[in-house]
DNA sequence: CGAAACCTTGTAGCCGCTACAGGGTCAAGC
DNA sequence: GCTTGACCCTGTAGCGGCTACAAGGTTTCG
């Protein structure tokens, strides 16, 4: 299998694959006379599993990690586990502080009034008012 | 005011200070006979505005926009409005998709019996066998 | 006078791709 | 045999929003 029938079957972009070489998470395949790249069915394997790593949202690097990891079936499984979860707590940061971003960006909405001219824009106004040095969590006077 | 008072006022990095500067959302200021830059107070009050924007996760390029608009008072608020708008749209939908993906990961951390070794890892097997071709929302067969 | 804290420009790195440029290869059709 | 087009190769640069260096000049304080 060469390199574009590979991506097609995964759903990615031929770089991709080969960024994925590039940063060791796929194992350079051997190559046929021309030097093109000849895939087996394990490259599918692994290309998939990376795939669905990354719609979690993974780091590159965790996920090579977790592919060293698996490669030694000795090994106990709770840095997997570790590693699982830590990545969930950033999700769930992540999502708790979109949260708090939609309902400011949604108040916000509500200041305009269409059809005025800028100069009476309540977004605006509200956005310079914050800029004139008003308390707001998400802007702190000095950074920690 | 030199940059890093300026800089230490908005608990920006200086650095960040000339790259809004370079991108044009910051107008150069006058310099001293050293070269140093020197900042009035309006300067201190756009980077605030900025930084509210940014806070509020805005493009470079929309903050840009904004400021743009805001300097013209004649003009309709509309474009403003419509792009916080779109703006909180794009945060609705990441929040969103990071809610489904917090689902994902949970259910994934549930598979895991610490204490295992890799080779029974729910964890690990779970991924695997999604890469096996089972149908998953996030992993399609072919992109769109 | 010397050290520390500041300032300057320019460049490169982060992440996970994506897109080019400038070539080589291969299969099909004429 | 020759062209066309789809495929492949390497290398490099770009995206956003910074951040971090290097290698120098300036100011300020003791």
């Amino acid at each position: 299998m060469r390199i574009g029938e590979l991506a097609r079957r995964a759903g990615v972009d031929v770089q991709t694959v080969r960024y994925y070489e590039r940063e060791g998470l796929i194992e350079a395949p051997s190559r046929t006379a021309s030097g093109y790249r000849a895939y087996g069915p394990q490259h599918a394997e692994r290309l998939n599993f990376i795939r669905r790593c990354r719609s979690l949202d993974m780091p590159v690097g965790e996920i090579k990690r977790l592919i060293a990891l698996s490669r030694d079936p000795r090994v106990s499984c709770d840095e997997v586990d570790r590693l699982v979860r830590a990545h969930l707590d950033r999700v769930r940061a992540k999502r708790a502080a979109l949260e708090a971003l939609e309902r400011q960006l949604s108040s916000l909405g509500a200041q305009c009034a269409s059809g005025q001219r800028v100069a009476d824009c309540g977004i605006l106004e509200e956005l310079i008012h914050a800029a004139h040095g008003e308390a707001c969590a998400c802007h702190p006077p000095a950074r920690t």
